[in-house]
RNA sequence: GGCCCGUUCGUCUAGGGGUUAGGACCUCAGAUUUUCAUUCUGGUAACAGGGGUUCGAUUCCCCUACGGGCUACCA
């Protein structure tokens, strides 16, 4: 198996947004792809025509794109298996579903789904026999086992709707190897007559997964834990079909789990703490509503992805911080974890302010410049790297920015009230007065330093301890009462803009 | 209910038959910053329970409990 080209597929169903879980899964089959340079497909399941969304393919796209993940092959990029999206299989399901057939693998079913309800409704009560159509149920059913032959056939010939079920064998031990958790046993009797396609002529996810995974060389099934109780089922159709050489590898992820409270994330999560959920801002086609995205709200890829990759990874060591190289290069299904993780949202803010932190104040500025500039503001590209340089330790997301440092683009309209009271008063107000007439007096542009001085000076000159005034400094500055370095900031703002701002507080501030 | 998977600080986790059970987030305290944030130092905090096996078990086995998944003509 391990001589085989690695080839892996991320299979998402274009049935809504894509998952945080569904971006851990893209994420973990592109590390093995680019760590073994191997081959990365994206391949769409819309098997199910009911649950279809509108634009979910696209944004499943878009979203990967952001993140990173890269495909080598699928249905935006093309390649040499496709189609690259079920719904332009169909022929080829057909094809392998006869062969299964005509082989007795599988068979006609013809019950309505009232019938299967009566059988399910039926049997939930005994003890001895599942609700389930299985070897058991079915002789009592109306499929091409438990019927004439004639009568099959002229239920086909009449055109009858049907679906075809595979035929599990009874008592039969099936044994599963996953890379993540060792040989996972069932017993097929414990299994039932899944049906592998559906009356409207489309398979379902069982076949068409297995047919595409082997026509497209699949060596490696990463996928979600939900996938478990259903792979033995896998593991027969290859069987059935003589493709026991070409069973992948398995490895099925452990989910993601609510922050906190039982069960698994889900989106609610992210609306109950008035958190980005999805990678990218996502607009439901039926309700209109938007569900924010990490990208829209400031967050870096990068850090998003290595959050990602540890809920449910780590290398072995204390390090945390990893880009995408370093994951690809660390990466192993063998230290993929068995059990579920919660979401901590708490943590996604701490990588991220790492992220922030260690990114360049040219960088920042540019992320922050065309906003800026839609709020109306003109600034130079050097101004506003100040501001980042200054301000970037204090944010969790560079848009913070807006909600944190808008007095350096515009003088305070008001003064945070808290401040006011406890620091405003008649000393305060002399000190400012003295400062005011030093930087009048000056004839040139002030440093920090220089503004300390003269902050300083006027202290003393008012018999005031520094530290008694320094707050009223800064609000009237900045109309706050904390910030970044109150002397760097005056300089930024200069000496002009100090003096208005500190003359308005004087003829604004109440005390 | 049945089948399957899992269980180390509140959270993400390292570790693994003999350890002071380590790190990170969170939180708390102190220092620095004459504010806040940052930064630094330090602290609180965990092997689900019960049986085995063993000289010794958190680590291996079994049972129970708890958590999760599946049990659709959804994926």
């Amino acid at each position: 198996m391990s001589d085989k080209p690695v080839r892996v597929r991320f299979a998402p169903s274009p049935t809504g947004p894509l998952h945080p879980g569904g971006v851990r899964t893209a994420l973990y089959n592109y590390l093995l792809a680019r760590k073994s340079k191997g081959t990365m497909i994206l391949r769409i399941e819309d098997t199910d025509q009911t649950r279809f969304v509108p634009g979910a393919e696209e944004f499943i796209i878009e979203s990967l794109k952001w993140c990173g993940i890269e495909f080598d092959e699928g249905v935006h990029v093309g390649g040499d298996y496709g189609p690259y999206r079920q719904s332009d299989r169909k022929p080829i399901y057909k094809e392998y579903i006869t062969k299964l057939i005509a082989d007795g693998k599988a068979y006609y079913a013809f019950d309505t789904p009232e019938e299967l309800e009566i059988m399910r409704e039926g049997l939930k009560s005994s003890t001895v026999v599942a609700p389930q159509y299985n070897s058991i149920t079915r002789v009592n059913m109306k499929n091409s086992l438990s019927l004439p032959q004639d009568e099959v056939q002229r239920r086909l010939d009449n055109n009858e709707p049907y679906a075809v079920r595979f035929k599990m064998p009874r008592n039969e031990e099936i044994k599963v190897k996953d890379s993540i958790r060792g040989w996972v046993v069932f017993n097929s009797s414990q299994l039932d007559d899944k049906i592998l396609f559906k009356s409207d002529g489309m398979p379902t996810y069982h076949l068409a997964n297995v047919v595409d995974d082997k026509l497209m060389k699949i060596s490696h099934v990463i996928r979600g834990e939900e996938w478990l109780p259903s792979t033995p089922l896998h593991v027969m159709l290859y069987k059935a079909f003589g493709w026991e050489d070409s069973i992948p590898e398995f490895a099925h992820l452990p989910l993601l789990l609510k922050p906190d409270g039982d069960g698994k994330l889900s989106k609610r999560d992210g609306d109950r703490l008035g958190l980005p959920f999805y990678a990218i801002n996502w607009v439901s086609p039926e309700t209109k509503e938007l569900t924010l995205g990490y990208r829209e709200v400031g967050y870096f890829p990068e850090a998003y992805i290595n959050f990602l990759a540890f809920l449910g990874w780590n290398p072995g060591d204390h390090r945390e911080i990893f880009s995408m190289d370093e994951l690809i290069q660390e990466f192993s299904l063998e230290r993929v974890h068995k059990h579920g993780a919660r979401y901590d949202f708490g943590k996604l803010n701490w990588f991220n302010s790492q992220y922030l932190k260690n990114t360049s104040d040219e960088v920042l500025a540019s992320m922050l410049m065309p906003e800026l500039k839609n709020k109306g503001f003109d600034y130079s590209m050097e101004y506003l790297q100040e501001v980042c340089r200054l301000m970037k330790e204090r944010w969790v997301v560079v848009t913070d920015c807006w909600s944190t440092s808008m007095f350096f683009f515009e003088a305070p309209q008001t003064y945070e009230q808290v401040v006011v009271e406890k620091k405003w008063n008649n000393s305060s107000k002399a000190v400012i007065s003295s400062i005011l007439e030093e930087i009048n007096i000056a004839s040139e542009e002030l440093n920090a330093q220089q503004f300390e001085d003269i902050f300083k000076a006027s202290c003393d000159k008012n018999g005031v301890k520094s530290g008694q005034v320094i707050q009223a400094f800064r609000l009237a500055i900045s109309g706050v009462g904390s910030g970044p370095a109150i002397f760097e900031m005056a300089q930024l703002l200069g000496k002009k803009e100090i003096a208005e701002r500190l003359t308005h507080s004087l003829d604004f501030i109440k005390y």
